[in-house]
DNA sequence: AGCTCATATGGAATCGATTCCATATGTAAA
DNA sequence: TTTACATATGGAATCGATTCCATATGAGCT
């Protein structure tokens, strides 16, 4: 691949002039422009993008790091935010955790090492790692559907709280008090869709509920584990919760498959409300009552929030709170 | 941020020695490593890892284009490329083309202007321009469930002409002879996805039937697409096709939600056949009869032969032609 | 003592583009 | 005619890491 260097002899100019011509900068004469427009025209000649990233310290790149593609939700999200980047003419380097946090630091540290100017978190395993690299680079991270204690990371943060306490509640007016809970991460810890978890706890406390403690499960996320938990709970057959509210919608999805295989009918005997709205869920077999996740709005917002910081120009911000919304569904299954 | 420089100058030693302690040299004397080690740790210093690239004239980059990640198909064929490069120590760069030819350009540059090391093309629209990109970068490119006319390219390929044959001959053997067809790409044009096509044409001139040209769809891709394509089906309520072949269960779950939202219940008044056997196939309301697409073996194999070219290693291709056979998974669409 | 070879080290050259500096020419204003 | 400023150009210095080259020391062998 010809270099600069080549352009510029064949070309009889400098150098200088070359990049000039290649940067649109004004002062390249007429017949030079011509020169050096045939001499690239003829070595078929791209400036490499690693020489000019060296140069400028800037890559043009943006790490994005999820969980997991497989969950719709991630891949809808995602594809919404490389839609978004790329129309400001970013690339996009991509992760995804698998709940490994050692991929999560070998993501993060490429902002170290400077493969890109910035990162979007949608998903995090080790907070104080997280922290840690806020603190070095901070105007680079933007955290979506993550919050983090001190509040000191632009983060997009939805309410997650007020969401859940309403599906709660809509299943509490129906009559439902036997509750059973699911969550992505763990049911004490302060992380991970806790404002989730403690919308549940101070729910029960509300409402003088207790909870059996077989009926909470945590660290659970695809289809697979939804049919584990329904197996679970159908071991005591004689006592069933007779509501389930899950993390997500792949989860409810198994665990309705699952049930109503062995008998059990969703919503009859059970009612169940997932999460996320994910685009399959108004397709499933009980078409699901879920809690929408105002995708589109997060993934511009996220980008938004970092484009301005990363380059301090106005990006004009046309996402409102209003937009950030997260909404009941309701179908069938609950 | 630090440089080598900087770390040489702390450490009272050269550039050279520096470097030859970042990359495990022999030659380094064992005070002067603990001196080196000091200094690195004191500044904090990693290498830019866009210097090393420049010099090295690689990336450690792959490049993968996919036509759409909200496709189910493609978010879990993504997650297992992602996961298969990053256990080698690929960082992955992704674009999704959404039909636009535009896309795949800028995509393709990335090899031009050296930002990756190879691509996987998961999903082609201009094939003359993939091919002209095969030509300067042979090695460089693995087509993954594309074919190219002259073969000159590694490809996966699976038969997709007997998958489809099969699924109609089921189809026809159940009885039906009223044929509708679904492609997501052109069906007169010889690129993508024309194999399937090619199949039900063949099909339909072996058991001389006639097909309704208004039951042809091209360009079709999502659950949306499928609703449209049933409301077009029954403007002429009279008749309808019988059995519904389609080139992704995305559409089949559209199309089968607005019949029956209808009063025309599948499998019973028309048989729908899917295709890919996407996560959710077997939870639709209608739990889908569908071609099972192999696709962890298909990431496998991709990822194995462009590493293979890129390299020249011998990494062990344990990924068998048996792995990567297409399955008609009979349930309850048809 | 003289020779060879392994060990060790510093620093210049290199990768390829951008930018600054020195310099030259042309033209309008004083 | 002198001054001033816009236009135009070549090339050295720079970004940060790697590698080659020159050189030095010490051990082992004859």
């Amino acid at each position: 691949m010809a270099t600069i260097k080549e352009i510029a002899k064949k070309a009889g100019v400098g150098v200088g002039t070359v990049s000039r011509y290649l940067n649109n900068h004004p002062y390249v004469s007429d017949d030079k422009r011509i020169k050096i427009k045939k001499a690239i025209d003829e070595l078929n000649y791209t400036p490499s993008a690693i020489a000019t990233q060296l140069r400028s310290n800037s890559t043009k790149n943006i790490g994005v790091l999820v969980s997991r593609f497989a969950n719709p939700f991630f891949a809808e999200l995602f594809d919404a935010i490389e839609r978004k980047l790329n129309q400001f003419g970013y690339q996009v380097l991509v992760s995804q955790t698998h709940d490994d946090s050692a991929a999560e630091q070998r993501f993060l540290d490429q902002l170290k090492n400077k493969q890109v100017d910035g990162v979007i978190l949608a998903s995090v395993e080790n907070h104080q790692l997280v922290e840690k690299f806020a603190k070095s680079y901070p105007n680079k991270i933007v955290l979506l559907n993550e919050e983090n204690k001190d509040n000191n990371i632009p983060s997009i943060v939805l309410n997650h709280y007020q969401a859940t306490m309403n599906g709660l509640e809509y299943l509490y007016q129906k009559g439902h008090r036997n509750f059973s809970y699911i969550t992505g991460g763990d049911y004490d810890n302060k992380h991970h869709g806790y404002s989730r978890t403690k919308a549940f706890q101070d729910f029960l406390k509300t409402h003088q509920l207790s909870i059996n403690n077989k009926w909470v499960f945590s660290q659970q996320h695809t289809a697979l584990d939804g049919q584990k938990i329904a197996q679970d709970l159908m071991i005591d057959s004689r006592k069933l919760p007779d509501a389930v509210f899950t993390n997500s919608d792949e989860v409810a999805i198994g665990l309705i498959n699952e049930l109503q295989k062995n008998g059990i009918h969703v919503p009859k005997d059970i009612a169940i409300v997932g999460y996320d709205d994910q685009p399959f869920a108004r397709f499933a077999e009980v078409p699901l009552t879920t809690i929408r996740q105002p995708i589109n709005a997060m993934a511009n917002k996220a980008v938004d929030i970092l484009l301005k910081n990363l380059t301090d120009s106005n990006i004009d911000e046309n996402i409102t709170e209003q937009d950030l919304k997260l909404k009941l569904i309701i179908r069938k299954s609950a």
